[in-house]
DNA sequence: CGCGAGTTTGAGGTCGCTCAACAATGGTGG
DNA sequence: CCACCATTGTTGAGCGACCTCAAACTCGCG
């Protein structure tokens, strides 16, 4: 059953629209797609998109500067998951969104699908779920920012990013390794640390045996360990994720 | 024209769909209404929700407890607004939803609510208004809380609260004062300070002329200079805030 | 080979923390 | 109406996590 992992998060009736609509949104979408290299802004902050997009492959980020220069990732974005779909609803962000990585992605006017969502409840469905979707990593993230130490949160976000990587089917569930296209510096961002601190926890989780990052390669070593640095931070979302003991059974109803 | 400024920021064009949800989601709850004292816990972090609510009177917040022992604040709802919308889509959320001052509630069972969305775009662009809007506040409070100071995000958190509060009706425009119904601890478990800091740095606002709180009781004595301190973490969104300068007529399109 | 971006490490500073004691406040019952 | 208690607020002292600044090192790449 394709997919049906990255849904079962949520209530179990509705995972037949979901799939419909997600079946429908990627046929609706493939059309138009562009290849765009690492390091380029999509969305310029503060500016009208009228679109909302579909993410084939690589990573894309949203990210917010402040007025004397630093930055702060607010959410990183995956192969497989639907970005800007709030386009439909604001005609700007106060964020950019950028290439992390090479990535492929489809886009399609706000108004088109405004139009589509409107007359089926299955991509209207789909389109939700993004965005509750989002905001449930969100209130996560508010906790790790608030309440995480930086080694906290940091293996938070490894095995976070791990868990979803395996979700998408990007990686497989028993991989331990996965291309992490960020800087030091942009983890920092991402995590509210200064890139000088970002290297120092990196370090301590390197020396502990927990895991290595180097070159764009994040490579776990001890998932078990990795999930115990985390565990303040973890909340029952997290139970299908490797690092917490989650299986691909666990992943049903409580 | 009721509610306009409350769905200002957003395309213009919704503007109409969204007064009309409005409506017919209050006619729709307003049959089951109930009042709830300060300091319970309407929803259960963990546990199954099977209600939408909306909030009559009084204010509620959604707060999540680490396993050893500190909280964390994630958002702060204000009379008027929708909340647990996401009950429509998640059978529970690892937050508890709490009622910070007395409060009047209306519920809908989550299922009432999605079939009416289904069949009715203007509740479902309601619906969906509000969850987009509260991604929207998560945002900022993701930068503020990365890259914000103890100062700036306890400026930014006034002025905000503040100019939520003139939207919604609760205050005049020209209101300088509003009820807070936070102690000084809960305010440092929404910021991610402590509450000795939050008494700190509560000290030194009302030193320098800016706001004193007392009693529940904000009084707001410089806004211009509160908009200033708060101003590294102002965003687009921000631009109708009194604090910021913000006027109603700020609040159409740019 | 040399350049530039990214990483690593050290030294020293500061913001916000914890712990602890005490003061004010407000609600309660005698 | 007052005495009492629990909660909240206030202040000091000392500490530690994370910051900034700065310098060297590594690495991929033209």
């Amino acid at each position: 059953m394709p997919n049906a992992e990255r849904f079962a998060l949520h209530r179990p009736e509705l995972l037949p629209a979901l799939q419909r609509g997600e079946r429908k949104i990627i046929s609706l979408m493939s059309s138009d797609r562009r290849s765009i290299p690492a390091g380029r802004t999509l969305v310029e902050g503060d500016a009208d998109h009228p679109f909302v997009y579909r993410l084939v492959q690589g990573w894309t980020g949203r990210v917010r500067t402040l007025p004397d220069g630093p930055n702060q990732y607010i959410l990183v974005f995956l192969p497989g998951g639907l970005f800007a779909v709030k386009s439909m609803f604001v005609n700007r962000h106060p964020d950019a969104i950028v290439t992390l990585s090479d990535t492929v992605v489809e886009q399609i006017d706000h108004r088109k699908l405004r139009d589509i969502c409107d007359q089926d409840p299955d991509v209207s469905m789909r389109c939700a779920w993004q965005i509750v979707e989002e905001e449930r990593r969100l209130h996560g993230w508010i906790v790790s920012l608030g309440r995480g130490s930086a080694e906290e949160r940091l293996a938070m976000l490894i095995a976070q990013l791990h868990g979803r990587l395996v979700v998408s089917g990007t990686i497989a569930r028993d991989a331990r390794e996965f291309f992490l296209p960020m800087t030091q510096s942009q983890l920092g961002d991402y995590l509210g640390l200064s890139a000088v601190h970002i290297n120092r926890v990196l370090k301590a989780i390197r020396d502990n045996g927990i895991a290595t990052f180097r070159n764009q390669r994040m490579v776990v070593h001890d998932l078990d360990a990795l999930g115990r640095v985390a565990d303040p931070l973890r909340d029952f979302y997290e139970r299908t994720n490797p690092a917490f003991g989650g299986d691909a059974s666990n992943s049903r109803e409580a």
